[in-house]
Formats: structure tokens, C-alpha cells, sequence
DNA sequence: CAGTATCCTCGAGGATACTG
DNA sequence: CAGTATCCTCGAGGATACTG
């Protein structure tokens, strides 16, 4: 609980004055953009930046605002240069939260869930999603190169680039080889990733298409990262 | 989805522009006052004044704005006068959430449990929590009239009177003659309700008094209305 | 790379008074 | 009982520029 300042006080958020566990969480977690940076959290974003960069619309002043009072509250702690792994890890009462943030998401997966609108998608934020969820088991050892061709949106290729089984997603061509590619609208890819439609049924009707050795095809099928509630919604369309 | 005025236009929460179910869920749920208005619903309150009377700081018009929304996003339905229980209800929406709100309400509880300060306490609002949380069945036909004398609150007396199986609260005299007594302080009977104290062990060392007939003492501890995070409560401290 | 300091805006929500 | 209308305040957070 000790503070970059050393001696950081938590602006009066306003509670509810309500000894009770609900009152309570929504203390802790209802002030906006606070869930989002723990869903980032969980799915391994780590640093300043990657948080920055996965949350659209923050402001680098609030996030840094959020991130205090979460490290005040005990969710989180921040881990400096020498404790090695740096940035903001979750502490494990920011942990033990999985499940209920997890019964949120399922709660809107299952009555939300319905195709996004081309504007509503951000192709930044659906690749670096994709990243952070990908089976970094599936990967094959060394380099592999992937190149996304998202028809018809700004920008509209992006390169996946796993070095020894950890990907990461640039806008630039790197300059490698490309070993796969993978063609589709972003509609169609965020479909796959929500868990609205499979994976081999988008690449059998081709509104998905794959291209590359017979073992990268498979391999994809493999490490490619779906949504933390793609069951969830999977689930849901079945029942 | 229709509202009071026929078109209220909700105004533009600002979202978050990502297409994720926890995103989603933030925009439907984050705003203050909103996740307790649905606790309130889930144990039992639908009139105005009663979600009013169990959320002391709120405003009414803020009640009212945060209901109109609610009712613009499906997750409650206001049902007037000719449709038979007239107030506010959860639609089947609403009502799916139940289990993600005791997640949250569950890792609160799990968590950040402690002794309340007594200035911590609200009176009114526990023994509200007590009648929404009775168990109706455990109460004899017909009425029965218990006092509640709260040793250093203020007011330190509270009758809770059920009629046919429905109890209310009051905190003047109703005039009938009184069944049972209970009295303790006020952190007693909150560490009773909540779940961190067995109401029969503070029957026993006598930090909770029960006055009254060996039937109606006995009657007294199947009605009493717990918490309903109260469960896990037990479970973190036996844990 | 990872933030902080300062200044300023605008909108959420309180207070008050009112209504069917 | 169940709200609504109006006016006003103040504080959350954006913009901008800065730092170790």
C-alpha cells in the first residue's frame, strides 16, 4: 500500500457511507476506466504504455490517477526496475476479482452479444486483444511471422511477430518473411475472436482466409487467442 | 424499453468504444448508485420511496435519473397502477445479473470483512436490511410486534411489526403490545446480520439480549434476516 | 519510457421549489 | 405518494507542456 510519493492521499472518492459488501466493491471498483485496466491486467498487460495503448480515450494523467488508487486500495502493486518483472502487477486481492469480473463479462456476452458495427471496432485495440490472449504454447519456437490483411480498414495490415513464443503486434512491416497470412474483414475477424462464430467455419465458408504451409495452418488454429468469454458467448448462441 | 415521457433520450453516457463485454458492462452498470439500486431490487424493494429510503445520499431526482436509465437499458420495468404490483422490477435482464453482483459482493465480503465503526452504522438502514432480508415463512400468522432497543444508537428503538408473514420497520411506538425484545449494540446486531458472529453465540455471552417466549425466542432465530453475502462471510472466516 | 504539474472547462448532480 | 423543473456549484478530468 505505499505510494510512489510515499505519502499519496486517496482524494475522498465519496463512499456510500453503507457497511456493505456491495456498497464496498462499488467503492473500490466504480470509479470509470477501473475495470478495464484489471481486465488489461489479467490478460497481461503489465507495463505504463501497454495499458495506455489498450484503453482508447484515457487520458495518460488518469490512468496514472487510476492506477494510484488501485495500488492504494491494495488491488495492485507496482514493481520497480530491480524487483524484476517492472510495472503493475496484480496483488491477490486484485486477483481473487477474476471471477467476479468474469461473471460481468458473461453477464453482458450473454445478453449484448450481437455483431459490431464496422465503426465500432478499433483494429489497434482487436490486434493487441488478440495478442494478449494468443496460446503462446501453439507457437513454434524462433520466429514466425504472420501479416493480417483487414479488408477495408485504416490502417489494413498488420504484422504478428513471435520471437521464442511471444508475439507482439506492429503496424510496419518488420521486414521478415511472412509465413502466414491471414485474410478477412474486421467484422469477421472480431466474430472469431468473440466466439460468435468458429474459427474453422469462418475459414471453410472463406470469409476467412489462411494462407500458408499445410503445418502454419494447423499451427494457427492452435495459438490463435479468443476472448477470455468467448465460452461464455459460445455457450450462450448453443443454449 | 418505452419511458415515462415516451422518447427520454438517454444521454450519451460516455462509452468506451471497445466491442468487450466487460466494457459494456461498465457502461450499464459503472454509474454511482447504480449497482445498489439493483441490490435493493434484488432484496425486495420496488417502491420510489423504498429504494429512496435504503440509499440515504442519493437524491431524488438522481434516483429517478439512475432508474430511467436502468429501465432504457431493459434491465428493470416500471409497472403502474392497473399491472398488478406497481413500482419497479427486474426484467429477466436484470435479473441475470444476480449472479455476477454476489460474485462482486462475495469478494468484498471475502476481503475487506472487519468490525464496522459504530459511526460507520446506520440504524434505519439495518434494520431495513433486516426486514428486506426476513424470512417471511418464519413469521406466525396473524401479527407479531418486536422491539428493538439499540443500546447507544440513535434513536435506539425500532419496532419491526409483522402482519400475515409481512414485516415492516418503524421507529415510533405503534402502540400493540410487544412479543419479543432484542437488545445489543449496534455492531452486534450488524456482525449477527452480516454473518461474522453466530446469532447464537451472541445470544449466549449475551452481547445480543432476546426477551420473550421460549416459542417466540425460537421463532426469533429462523425469521431473523441475514445478509445475503452472509454465507460467504461465514465461509472466509471458517476458510 | 513513464509519468507529473498546471490550468481550465463543462457537465454531473445537489438544493430548492414545484406538480399530478 | 412519486416524482419533475430550474438553477447553480464544484470537482473530475482533458489539454498542454514539462521532467527524471
Amino acid at each position: 500500500m505505499d505510494c510512489p510519493s510515499g505519502r499519496w492521499q486517496a482524494p475522498p472518492v465519496p463512499g456510500y457511507g453503507q457497511y456493505c459488501p456491495i456498497a464496498k466493491a462499488s467503492e473500490v471498483l466504480g470509479e470509470r476506466w477501473t475495470l478495464l485496466i484489471l481486465r488489461d491486467l489479467m490478460t497481461g498487460a503489465h507495463r505504463f504504455n501497454d495499458l495506455y495503448r489498450g484503453l482508447p480515450g484515457i487520458s495518460r494523467s488518469l490512468l496514472s490517477e487510476r492506477l494510484r488508487r488501485l495500488e492504494h486500495d491494495g488491488l495492485i502493486e507496482r514493481r520497480d526496475a530491480n524487483g524484476s518483472p517492472a510495472g503493475y502487477w496484480l496483488t491477490p486481492l486484485g486477483a481473487d476479482l477474476q471471477p467476479a469480473l468474469m461473471a460481468m463479462g458473461e453477464w453482458a456476452a450473454r445478453n449484448y452479444g450481437r455483431d459490431p458495427r464496422r465503426d465500432e471496432l478499433d483494429p489497434s485495440v482487436l490486434l493487441l486483444w488478440i495478442e494478449r490472449n494468443a496460446n503462446r504454447d501453439g507457437f513454434p519456437p524462433g520466429r514466425l511471422v504472420v501479416r493480417f490483411d483487414l479488408h477495408g480498414s485504416r490502417p489494413n495490415r498488420a504484422w504478428l511477430v513471435s520471437e521464442d513464443r511471444v508475439p507482439s503486434v506492429c503496424w510496419d512491416d518488420p521486414g521478415f518473411d511472412v509465413d502466414l497470412t491471414i485474410g478477412c474483414d474486421l467484422r469477421t475477424l472480431h466474430k472469431v475472436f468473440a466466439g460468435r462464430v468458429a474459427l474453422s467455419a469462418a475459414m471453410r465458408d472463406r470469409s476467412l482466409v489462411v494462407e500458408g504451409s499445410e503445418a502454419q495452418r494447423r499451427a494457427f488454429m492452435h495459438w490463435f487467442g479468443y476472448s477470455p468469454m468467448a465460452n461464455a458467448t459460445r455457450a450462450a448462441l448453443a443454449g
